[in-house]
DNA sequence: ATCCTATTTCGATGGATGTCGAAATAGCAG
DNA sequence: CTGCTATTTCGACATCCATCGAAATAGGAT
């Protein structure tokens, strides 16, 4: 993974409400949830829900589809799984117990 | 692990060059590395790199210690696994195999 | 065709970010 | 005390972000 996408998507999540929506589509599972029952739940504005899904679209951390007049939005496991691993790969050398363990890690935590 | 704690630690490494940076005091283990010594090898403006750190700092995701004129940095390893276990537990649910087994998901992934 | 619901785009606004160089501070060495 | 090195604070600037309401668009129902 990428530093940079690594980052971005790290960014995507660092916000209080895109964090909320996330974990709300990622705990709805695989049927989703459609852009007007997250507007219910978290009551924003139309608009500013549309920036935020928009961001998490473009930054790979969900999916959408159209579903008659609603669109269903999903998180997208595969894309926090690399993420996740990234963190705990390139990040999480040898300290408290991340246990990924990919042999990579102590490798380079002796590099210069 | 509170949401918004969560996503002030996300938007912390949610920049390239903060990412960078914690990266590099993550791959230097205990010793840490001294403010100039990071500066040295990203070449950005002193002030800059204070800046960053100040962040990571405030978000408690690196800890800093005197020594004589220098300041080393060091990551807080406990920070990065907590903020790992609420990316695997809370966001990861059953999705793809991320595979933190706090049975804890299980429950809220049905949750309303 | 018309209406209705769902969602996005537009324009605006206040506030935060990332970056820099210059000046100020902290701590050690003579 | 004076000088030297390491780091932070300050002021400035351009850019991006979060949020809103209003208007536009998409798709189905009557």
């Amino acid at each position: 993974m990428d530093v940079e996408i690594a980052a971005r998507q790290l960014e995507a999540l660092g916000n209080v409400t895109r964090l909320e929506v996330y974990r709300a589509l990622v705990r709805a599972g695989p049927d989703g949830l459609a852009v007007g029952q997250l507007q219910a739940r978290f009551g924003i504005a139309g608009s500013t829900l549309s920036h935020h899904l928009k961001r998490l679209l473009e930054r790979g951390l969900i999916s959408q589809e159209r579903q008659a007049t609603s669109l269903i939005c999903r998180a997208n496991y595969k894309a926090m799984d690399g993420l996740i691993g990234f963190l705990a790969d390139e990040c999480c050398a040898d300290g408290a117990g991340a246990t990924r363990g990919s042999p990579r890690v102590r490798s380079l935590a002796s590099a210069p």
